[in-house]
DNA sequence: ATGGTGCATGTTTAC
DNA sequence: TAAACATGCACCATG
């Protein structure tokens, strides 16, 4: 055990071994105290006779006026520590020294109305000199012979670091503590630079006071976007600040600083009408982010911000958002390794909630007063701007909290958020990814110029990017499903294709030839259809070597890979070196177009880039627009949504419907779709009320059932006349040969698939009303028909 | 069979 | 090298 000097300025004492064990620290430790006054050397001692319990608000209990700077900091920060490791706090308001309740002597600095460190845009002065500035010292020497605090004042504040950064701290003044973070705004032991009269193993205090401040103060810079300190937007930067004190030790790593611009903690302060003390965020894993519904907290800010817990099995935490809905989690850990591994269970709900996916980052605030906590969000870069599928100007490339307030991503350069998504994705330089900030607060950041340049963390940055790129195979699969995985049941229909090998069986169907491939269908290319101001249709598509686009016929269907080679339709046209045609009917058709943009704009080498894509890439582009809720040209233009094998001229339920997204079908409409579904629903009734009729067999079922026929074979023939007119039964599947639902439910065929096929079209078409409530409805009656049938 | 729970283990990172 | 953390996985409960 080294040497420990108390930390009392009125005693000094040092002793290597005459340490008693005193009273139980919030850890549950016991704090040391000292032999000879029995003040604690323990500096996680402070703030815990007046604790501040979660608010950081206490009562001066001479005035019985709440402390209170009155500054703008607040808002952001506890202003009021107990400095001395006793307890001790001068009340600003009556400037009086609230002894601590054991009522040792108050040995304290009180701080002066400030700003905020990381606010103090206009003066240009440097962090350090604010902080010394902001403080001072109230405290009057009991011993003659002068305050001692220095000597012992650096184990508490910046003095941790210095021993790191310095190593100019012999061991035995090393702290016990380490709540640097914490502390480190507020460190009262670099209050007086010029009155440090004792070195620090040879460092003089200034010399120390500059040193340490610079090296604190570089750290977030590292690590965060920041603005250079004294900047005037330094309100609109992510910078990490080092959150509030907590009771914990251990201080937090710089990627669990809160990275709130000061906008957005205003934002949120104006949200819920409070003070909000931002005390840490984390990036989102895919296991945070997944089923499973724990959220892993950092040891270091679970213990220091969130209410101490000796078992297991934790306690209820509730947790607020920003939009003010509460919300309950388990807060709990798990032994880990003789630790603690901290969680927050039954997250899923609010991370659902909040939209929140794995990369995206959740932030955890406090409220002044009060103590509430508060969960915000923030969501990482887009998945089309992580995929590069677009030049940006940066500002797309966050999402609006859900929180309400929009933040950042947690830094391009951070070692959190974005960070997880590995920079071969992004497709775009860092750089490119700052954002500015809109003004109101609910946009964007604004650009960094200093993390830009800050080239250490984006080395690192790519390291971790490496390492996650291969290792975080679920991040990476998440990510890509958003990009890729994500395509609506008409995308994907609009690029199936037959399998080229197979051979369609024609299969007559009341009247209509439909092809059956025993092959599944394969990913087709993508095409385009426009139509002449005659009305009739036409295909467009790109060649895969020339990429110049070749008129088609409406009904060609594309392979994955097409040239202008497989041109079979224009033979002037079926070579590369034929010229491409006018393309003004496609621009026209895709005018808006993201595709159509990007091959106007892109050039040559943009039309290599961007060309149509074919296949898996369309689908992915399929999906990218789907995902982005892009203003893509439709590919489909002027046509109906399409079942991969049906043809120009198919009328079945899919086909003669609107292109999805046309609304929905008012319950008195009587279009075809509409009054085929209804004719259809009607047959389904009068044949289950035919089947009830037979086993009851009574005469006047019988009688019944003879009316009914009657009412039947009217209907039948209603729709074969329908149908002859080119309406086709809604449950006429093309796949099937004996089509019919109501064939197939005398067969006792699949439910499940029959309304399957019939909710399935219609959520595939434009959501007719009707359909699916009729499906479900003849689904409920088939189920409630067949226990009766099978007995 | 499925999903939840608790712990173990491998990887990463800070010191 | 140790701590922290992400995630795998065995075990158990439930339907």
């Amino acid at each position: 055990m080294g040497s420990k000097m108390c930390m009392n300025a009125t005693c000094g004492a040092t002793s290597t071994v005459e340490w008693k064990k005193g009273w139980p620290l919030r850890s549950g430790a016991l704090a040391d105290l000292c032999f000879r006054c029995g003040s604690a050397y323990e500096s996680s001692l402070f703030c815990e006779t007046f604790h501040m319990d979660q608010s950081g608000w206490r009562e001066c209990y001479l005035c019985s006026k709440r402390l209170h700077c009155g500054c703008i900091a607040s808002k952001l920060m506890v202003e009021f520590m107990d400095y001395g490791g006793i307890g001790c706090t001068t009340c600003v308001n009556c400037n009086q020294l609230n002894l601590n309740k054991r009522g040792e002597s108050p040995n304290v600095f009180s701080r002066l109305p400030m700003k905020t460190p990381h606010m103090n845009g206009e003066s240009g002065m440097s962090e350090a000199d604010l902080f010394s500035q902001s403080l001072r010292c109230d405290s009057q020497p009991l011993v003659p012979g002068g305050d001692k605090r220095e000597d012992f004042m650096p184990h508490r504040g910046f003095g941790h670091l210095l021993k790191s950064e310095m190593h100019e701290s012999s061991p035995s003044q090393q702290p016990s503590l380490n709540m640097a973070l914490a502390s480190l705004p507020y460190s009262p032991s670099f209050a007086n630079p010029g009155d440090g009269k004792k070195d620090m193993n040879g460092a003089s205090q200034s010399h120390i006071v500059q040193s340490s401040a610079s090296s604190v103060l570089q750290r977030p810079s590292k690590t965060v976007i920041g603005t250079p300190v004294g900047s005037s937007k330094s309100a609109h930067a992510r910078i990490g600040r080092p959150p509030v004190e907590g009771r914990g030790k251990g201080h937090l790593l710089p990627r669990y600083w809160p990275k709130y611009t000061d906008k957005e903690v205003q934002q949120i302060s104006g949200n819920l009408n409070l003070n909000i003390v931002p005390l840490f965020e984390k990036t989102l894993s895919a296991s945070d982010a997944g089923r499973i519904g724990r959220l892993v907290l950092p040891k270091a800010c679970a213990e220091a911000y969130f209410p101490p817990i000796s078992q297991s099995e934790g306690i209820p935490l509730k947790i607020q958002d920003v939009r003010g809905k509460e919300w309950t989690f388990q807060f709990r850990f798990w032994p880990n390794n003789n630790s603690r591994m901290y969680v927050l269970e039954g997250v899923t709900p609010c991370i659902q909630s909040m939209m929140l996916q794995a990369g995206d980052t959740v932030t955890f605030s406090r409220v002044d007063p009060g103590g509430k906590l508060i969960m915000g969000s923030r969501k990482v870069a887009n998945a089309g701007d992580i995929q590069g599928g677009g030049v940006t100007n940066g500002t797309s490339n966050e999402d609006t909290s859900s929180s309400g307030v929009t933040e950042t991503p947690s830094s391009v350069n951070a070692a959190s958020g974005p960070s997880h998504i590995p920079e071969e994705m992004r497709g775009l330089p860092e750089h490119m990814t700052s954002s500015p900030y809109d003004g109101n607060g609910l946009k964007k950041s604004e650009t960094n110029g200093a993390m830009m340049c800050d080239d250490l963390p984006r080395v690192k940055e790519r390291k971790r990017s490496r390492t996650i790129g291969t290792k975080n195979k679920r991040l990476l699969l998440h990510s890509e499903e958003s990009m890729e995985l994500r395509f609506t049941w008409e995308e994907t229909q609009e690029l199936l294709r037959p399998a080229p090998s197979s051979k369609p069986s024609i299969v007559l169907v009341e009247d209509h030839e439909f092809e059956e491939f025993d092959d599944p269908p394969v990913f087709g290319k993508r095409t385009f259809i426009t139509s002449r101001p005659s009305g009739e249709q036409e295909r467009w598509a790109s060649c895969d070597e020339c990429s110049k686009w070749r008129r088609l016929p409406v009904d060609a269907l594309l392979s994955l890979k097409w040239t202008c080679v497989d041109n079979v339709w224009d033979e002037t046209r079926c070579s590369c070196s034929a010229p491409e045609e006018s393309l003004k009917e496609l621009e026209n058709a895709l005018r808006g177009g993201k595709e159509y943009k990007k091959r106007r704009s892109g050039g040559s080498q943009a039309a290599k880039t961007v060309q149509e894509p074919s296949g898996l890439d369309a689908l992915a582009s399929a999906a990218s627009a789907a995902v982005l809720g892009d203003a893509l040209g439709e590919p489909e233009v002027a046509t109906t949504t399409r079942h991969p094998r049906h043809r120009v001229g198919c009328s079945c339920i899919v086909c003669i419907q609107p292109p999805s997204g046309k609304g929905r079908h008012k319950p008195s409409c009587a279009c075809n779709v509409c009054s085929t579904v209804k004719r259809r629903f009607k047959t389904l009734m009068m044949r289950r009320k035919k089947k009830q009729l037979e086993r009851d067999g009574t005469a006047a079922a019988a009688a019944e059932l003879e009316s009914m026929e009657v009412e039947g074979k009217q209907a039948e023939t209603d729709k074969s006349k329908g149908e002859k007119e080119g309406r086709i039964d809604l449950n006429s599947d093309p796949y099937n040969r004996e089509d019919n639902e109501a064939v197939a439910v005398e067969k006792g065929e699949s439910r499940r698939r029959e309304v399957g096929e019939s909710s399935g079209e219609a959520q595939g078409g434009g959501d007719v009303v009707g359909i699916t409530e009729l499906a479900t409805e003849a689904e409920k009656i088939k189920i409630s028909e067949e226990p009766k049938g099978s007995n």
